[in-house]
RNA sequence: GCUGAUAUGGCUCAGUUGGUAGAGCGCGUCCUUGGUAAGGACGAGGUCCCCGGUUCAAAUCCGGGUAUCAGCUCCA
């Protein structure tokens, strides 16, 4: 037989051999291989080749190597917290993004004490450099033996697994765990490996499930790149929006008012201002008509929407909705019910369509207390929402355009390259959460597949991601930790039309149910804001800077000559602060760099006589002396094209 | 909502086995200051998250709230 390496060897083997003996005839076996790939297939080093065959060696650097080695790491902690705690059940331990966990069900709650004994445990494992063996076992012995070493989850996994198929376990020294595999050779490569924290999760992902203890970890080849990732983490924590959009005094949050209610601060609203008349104005010269519509509504409301039956739980309930007696009002949680009264005020022909409806939204929904973080999650927040009535035939430019919207919106804030596109759709095993008939669902989501194919959007499915009307794409943006928030979305909805009873009259007099895109530009201000704290560490690009100019005059003799470039600079409207107290000038400096500001001017003698200001930017450094009029202008130029 | 942790002046944190609080930065006044993490002197500022309990005595121990953080679940 023959096999084929990537270094453009080919050897001739006479008898079957393991992947491990075939890479070191091609001088493939570094110090570095953790496992291979066969004919693309992962593979483990034991793994024996008895037919022609494509080998290629695996290693940190790859991402399949990765997920070898994370899990392998996983098996040994669960070794470890077996020998320490054997009473504790296993459950299972997969590799992710940044490392691995395993989830236990133990009587006694991991300390941090605890976990830096297990990390201890588990590095002795490491040195013991135990060989990791695959074996399999039919159904019933396997059943038998985990059983045998009680492991009630191992045994409620194998009874899944269909009759028949012969089941895989790995052992390692004293510990055997059900496992498909594959891992590294032996637990002695894992050289550097550190616990980072326990939580609780759900045992299967069901909050109706007993919660595990979820032991979290990383794992690397090296000391050197564990101790690189945790140093990149120091450095995200440092652009975490939730810190430096409180040191930067952007927002803050108090007791008394409570959770998810965040106080946008002077320099965050200001921030929030003119992102939202960015928004009113492009949207205006796109052809949407501003709607203001109220903030609440009586029950009767979303019990034609949907809302009351489907969201209740999301909602601010004001009143008692078991008192049949009296009123009850309910804070708005979505603004399409309320924006689809403008259509609804009198009879609509198909001449009126489309009809873009935009609206600066402020939204309230009761999240569960746990839920809250920052600007990301809260409980009231405002959204540049709208919604776009339209006949079918429209559907698929209208789609267009909101992503067209969306796109320049993300491209001017900067926030474009961390995007990922979601293709939301319902769960039809679910339909308890959803409106509407499998038929009209099929139907929505069939138009949208279609819509985003056509225009060629690459997108991952989301089954049950979908709102309770409709299909989503929900254009997903990373913060610093890697983790993923929708920040956009656009639905097609044809439920509510329904709902609501809305038609148009049409070219033949015949009255037509309209199509509703809902869509945001921008989506809502709160957690673009955290993003875009993120994204520029809070060093905002200067049409978005709270303050865009710091003058700093170096004395007091100097202040009038501050003050007149000020007066210059705010008459075209350039956001300014003057420091004028009596500070050193270096001092002076230092604290605007530390408030991140875009420009900074000092003023000294010499450049009240020559008429210039010296400038200081961000981004260039010291620019020396430039004539006061130039620097306006230039400024000017920069803050109303939005530049980066 | 669930699991775990945390809560001390504006911020970052000390506070030893329970004996009613400290530092640095920041803030204010005055002096001094022409250049990038810090000139000097003086000063103000704390219901030690809230409510109960134990105790002669609670920032410290216990119970219940509230808020914050990490994770799960849920969501824009």
């Amino acid at each position: 037989m023959i096999i084929k390496f990537p270094n453009d060897k080919e050897l001739s083997f006479d008898a079957p051999v393991s992947v491990y003996e075939a890479l070191k005839a091609a001088e493939l076996s570094g110090k570095e291989l953790l496992a291979a790939t066969v004919n693309g297939e992962v593979a483990e080093l034991t793994h024996i080749i008895d037919a022609d065959a494509a080998v290629a060696p695996l290693t940190f650097a790859d991402d399949e190597g990765k997920k070898i080695f994370r899990h392998t790491a996983s098996h040994i902690l669960a070794q470890a917290v077996k020998r320490l705690y054997p009473e504790v059940k296993l459950t299972i331990g997969p590799a992710i993004d940044t490392g691995f966990y395993y989830d236990f069900d133990s009587e006694i709650s991991f300390t941090p004490e605890i976990l830096k004994s297990i990390e201890g445990e588990m590095q002795k494992i490491v040195k013991e450099n135990l060989k990791i063996e695959r074996f399999t076992l039919p159904r019933e012995e396997a059943i038998k033996l985990m059983e045998e070493k009680g492991e009630p989850y191992k045994v409620l996994l194998i009874s899944r697994v269909p009759e028949g198929e012969d089941i895989s376990f790995y052992r390692q020294g004293e510990f055997t765990d059900l496992c498909a595999g594959p891992h590294l050779f032996s637990t002695g490569s894992v050289k550097a490996v550190k616990l980072t924290q326990c939580t609780g999760a759900y045992w299967e992902g069901n909050s109706e499930n007993k919660m595990l203890q979820r032991v979290y970890g990383i794992a690397y080849p090296n000391k050197a790149d564990m101790n690189a990732f945790i140093e990149q983490q120091e450095e995200a924590r440092k652009r975490d929006h939730n810190k430096l959009g409180r040191e930067l005094e952007l927002f803050t949050t108090v007791d008394v008012i409570g959770q998810g209610l965040p106080i946008m601060l002077p320099k965050g609203a200001k921030i929030i201002q003119t992102l939202q008349r960015f928004v009113e104005d492009e949207e205006a010269r796109r052809g949407y008509v501003l709607t203001k519509t109220p903030l609440m509504a009586k029950s009767d409301l979303y019990k034609i929407s949907g809302h009351w039956d489907h969201y209740l739980d999301g909602m601010f309930v004001l009143g008692d909705p078991h008192d049949e007696t009296k009123e009850c009002f309910a804070l708005r949680p979505m603004t399409c019910p309320f924006q689809y009264q403008v259509f609804l005020n009198k009879q609509r022909s198909y001449r009126d369509l489309p009809m873009r409806l935009g609206e600066t939204s402020t939204l309230f929904r009761n999240e569960d207390s746990g839920e809250m973080h920052g600007l990301i999650r809260v409980r009231q927040f405002t959204i540049s929402e709208g919604h776009i009535i339209l006949r079918p035939e429209q559907l698929e430019e209208e789609f267009k355009n909101c992503l067209e919207l969306a796109q320049y919106m993300l491209e001017t804030v900067g926030l474009m390259e961390d995007v990922s596109y979601r293709f939301s759709q319902w769960d039809p095993n679910n339909t308890a959460k959803y409106i509407g008939t499998p038929e009209q669902w099929d139907e929505a989501q069939g138009i949208m597949g279609k819509i985003l194919d056509n225009l060629g959007i690459n997108y991952s499915i989301g089954i049950d991601e979908a709102a309770f009307y409709g299909p989503k794409l929900d254009i997903q943006i990373r913060n610093v930790w890697g983790k993923e928030d929708t920040l956009i979305t656009i639905q097609i909805d044809q439920l509510l039309a329904e709902q609501f009873d809305m038609e148009y009259v049409d070219t033949d007099g015949s009255k037509r149910r309209p199509y509703i895109i809902h869509r945001t530009s921008l989506g809502c201000y709160e957690r673009t804001l955290a993003l875009l704290i993120e994204k520029y560490a809070g060093a905002f690009p200067t049409w978005l800077a709270p303050v865009q100019v710091k003058l700093l005059p170096i004395g007091d003799e100097q202040v009038p000559y501050a003050k007149e470039v000020a007066a210059k600079l705010e008459a075209y409207g350039v956001r300014l602060e003057i420091d004028d107290r009596n500070e050193k000038i270096g001092y002076k400096i230092r604290q605007a760099q530390l408030a991140k500001v875009p420009y900074m001017i000092v003023i000294g003698e010499k450049e009240v006589n020559d008429r210039t200001v010296a400038v200081r930017s961000r981004k260039n450094g010291d620019m020396g002396a430039v004539a006061m009029d130039d620097f306006v202008m230039n400024i000017v130029k920069e803050i109303a094209e939005k530049q980066r």
